[in-house]
DNA sequence: TTTTAGTACCTTGTATTGCAAGGTATTCTA
DNA sequence: TAGAATACCTTGCAATACAAGGTACTAAAA
């Protein structure tokens, strides 16, 4: 079924998904977060993710080494996941830093002709 | 088959994919440029981009009418599809723009805390 | 005049992946 | 005790980038 039909939308949520990885990194090596609240913090600048979009990467990326979580209680409902990064995770976040700097410098080439 | 292996390989792979088409419209809007030489162009500034993946992406900016073209002899080779970004491309590729500043936006607000 | 190399075009099939939809468990409140 | 709210998670589908493979034209070499 379509979803997106206007091409802005449909590229902005392509955009978006370029940087899904990066901005959970970039969110947890802020501090831990559990699921819903890395979700509220991406939606806060615009970065739409739905669950089933966010739970199977936090997995993947705590399979591949990057994050780990420990169990918290709530005081208002069902215990959280609080994910964290780890030093692995750190680093590679690091790399994901160049690679995001390095659109973007290409990004402003094309679009001003200049390496401003 | 796994082909990127490595994390920061694969997302890097992954912010180029979401901003394949913006590029392309970008450089078209600079001026009329055939496939091979689009390809080129985001090479020079590390948006790598197959074969594979520019011909039925230009077909479907053309299915879509954000894009026209024309065919131009070359003197060394077969003759040049030279693509032409149309009005209605260009009002889409500032919608991509401001997209793209949105996002930037976001990520360094993630990454900085700020809206700097 | 055949072959090779270079350039340009294009299509097919596969693997990845985001996410809508649907589902479970816990806590709190009416 | 029946919702409502919050949190977790999985399944299946649709979109899409791209490796691989293919055609056609030109020029130059053999």
């Amino acid at each position: 079924m379509e979803v997106n039909t206007g091409i802005i939308e449909n590229n902005r949520t392509q955009m978006r998904r370029g940087v899904l990885e990066y901005s959970i990194l970039l969110i947890l090596a802020r501090g831990d977060e559990y699921a819903s609240s890395i979700i509220q913090k991406m939606k806060d600048v615009n970065i739409i993710v739905a669950e089933g979009t966010i739970y199977p990467l936090l997995i993947r990326l705590k399979k591949l080494g990057l994050l780990t979580y420990r169990w918290e209680e709530s005081t208002q409902g069902p215990p959280r996941k609080y994910y964290m990064i780890t030093e692995f995770g750190k680093e590679q976040l690091a790399g994901l830093d160049a690679a995001w700097d390095e659109l973007s410098q290409g990004i402003d080439i094309i679009r001003n002709g200049s390496k401003a």
